[in-house]
DNA sequence: CTGAAAGCGCTTACAG
DNA sequence: CTGAAAGCGCTTACAG
């Protein structure tokens, strides 16, 4: 009779515990593991074996080492808080997830000396790449120090425009809320918005403002009414338009909780929405758009597909691949906030 | 002159260069580095500018693969799109952040053969422990399969009550959202909730029974009115109980959707909030609660604390420690949707 | 097809 | 105080 092996109790099983239940070499039994067509078939099925009785896990680590790849990807954000991070968060997440890599998640609560520390951290685990995601679209400064890996910027794109950066395009989602109500038959539009030091508030008015202009329209009040972002700038501004220009047939908000606050106040003000007044909101928040009275339509930006091409520009720049900056469209999501009137 | 030690030019700087570089040896640049007592002062100053020169950072995971300690962790989340497990991520990532431990994320998107992958791949990358966020409060099965390293279950418990679960104290936080109705001089209390099929919700009820029986009263309708936990319930609920129970003082709502659902019925029925009707809501979701007509008085379950707590004790479990599980109170954050009225 | 040996980058006794 | 050597767990040429 052979000698019986021993199992490891309480160890973490290793190559070489396969092995040696297996009786092969620790080569051997890495080849089989891996794969390698240079095994024998019944060799393998014995070390297999092995391993599933073990319930051996490779240490990625001692891979790592070897291979110089560690298959994780570190995703640095600026605030988990904001809405705008996690769908994109969730995108890249998925971009991943279906293969081998693993994300470490990194809060830099805004503060860079945080970031910095993250980063030092990051490398230090020699991840293969970082996503960099951004929680306004204004351009950030690029990553200090000198990263020897690759960098995809999201959302808030770098200012180093050497940088690949995954961007929104917010001039051309202010057009499309504009064409959405040109549509529907609106001519008097007025836009509420939020604050002005906000790229995104300006290029959303800027995209809104030249598609009025192609259609020999103008804004209703002059121009964007900027404020804040939240309902109660909604409710004011709307109170003001509705006063002042009592003509108003739609109003394009800036983001959903402004709409949720004109849509409140239109609807105190006993006027029709969208019978006389359409309304479209930005950022397709579900828990706003869709739960107001009537639910509201809205530009949604695709955050989670903008995640998950960054995830794929990684890869690709990982790969040895040159990825450029891209600027993708967002789109209308309809509700009955400006539902045609027949 | 002595030969000037070449400088690598792109390759990731090691140790060896480092002390190559210091000329030194390696063991000695390896304990200037970590700052041991057993080496020069002078010759400790040549290693650390010589790492500083060449942007030296350890590589973890050889550091990991002699220490069997790799100073990550893994946080299992099942939707990071839910609204609660994000704060808890963050208390995590807190109580980690300071540290030197990284966090790595996985979203199994309710999925337990997903869950089951991600398990293994953290394993593979040997963390030192676990936490899994859940995003309800009813129990989970515990991670399946033999795991070899601590893990700390947050939010949703452990089926299994060896398993450390960090709970929130549901019951008595609905017991707290009637105390301060109560407080407030109220005694027509209705309450509006979402669906039965979730430990919250019956939890939540519980408790609120529990304090209308302690002050002698009961609620307003007989008992809670279940249904969904979105605005248009809110809405429809409290349309019902005004019209049938029109004595109706105050109304605690499950959860903040609810109660602004509730808060817009009451102000189109023209009853005064907080004056003729209070409200409180539950889980004091900003975004919602800090922007309603009036601003609603909310029950908090510190979630971003729990999520704190469950890291440090993943730390001590880590370091041998035995934590027990824990529940904790929530707290009441007071607007204006309660102000008692003089 | 199989296995001994070198080596990934580091730390830690152990000599000197 | 310093350094040669062993070793963490694995993979990969290279012999056999």
């Amino acid at each position: 009779m052979a000698n019986e092996p021993e199992i490891p109790t309480n160890r973490t099983p290793t190559l070489t515990d396969v092995a040696k239940l297996a009786g092969v070499s620790i080569a051997t039994a890495s080849k089989a593991i891996n794969g390698r067509s240079e095994v024998r078939a019944t060799t393998r099925v014995r070390v297999l074996e092995a391993a599933e009785l073990l319930s051996f896990a490779p240490n990625a680590l001692a891979r790592g080492l070897l291979s110089g790849r560690t298959g994780t990807v570190g995703l640095l954000t600026s605030d988990l808080e904001g809405r705008f991070s996690i769908p994109i968060l969730m995108g890249a997440e998925d971009a991943f997830g279906a293969g081998q890599v693993s994300v470490f998640l990194c809060d830099a609560r805004g503060d860079a000396i945080r970031e910095k520390h993250h980063v030092r951290a990051l490398l230090s685990r020699r991840v293969d790449g970082l996503i960099v995601v951004g929680s306004r679209t204004d351009a950030r400064p690029p990553l200090a120090g000198n990263i020897p890996v690759p960098v995809v910027y999201v959302y808030a794109p770098s200012s180093d425009p050497a940088d690949v950066s995954i961007t929104v395009d917010n001039v051309g989602g202010g057009q499309l809320a504009i064409e959405h109500l040109l549509a529907c038959g609106r001519r008097n539009i007025a836009h509420i918005t939020g604050e002005p030091g906000f790229q995104a508030a300006r290029d959303r008015a800027e995209g809104a403002a030249a598609a009025l202009a192609s259609a020999g329209l103008s804004m209703t009040g002059g121009r964007p009414y900027y404020g804040t972002w939240d309902e109660s700038w909604g409710r004011a501004a709307a109170h003001m338009v509705v006063e002042h220009h009592p003509e108003v047939d739609a109003i394009f908000c800036g983001s959903d909780q402004i709409a949720r606050g004109a849509l409140d106040v239109l609807r105190d003000l006993g006027r029709n929405v969208p019978g006389t007044t359409s309304v479209i909101g930005f950022d397709n928040w579900e828990v706003i758009s869709a739960h107001s009275r009537p639910r509201l339509t809205s530009i949604d930006m695709n955050l989670k597909q903008l995640g998950a091409i960054a995830g794929q520009r990684l890869f690709e720049a990982i790969d040895g691949g040159v990825p450029t900056s891209e600027e993708f469209p967002s789109r209308v999501v309809m509700r009955e906030s400006t539902l045609p009137v027949g």
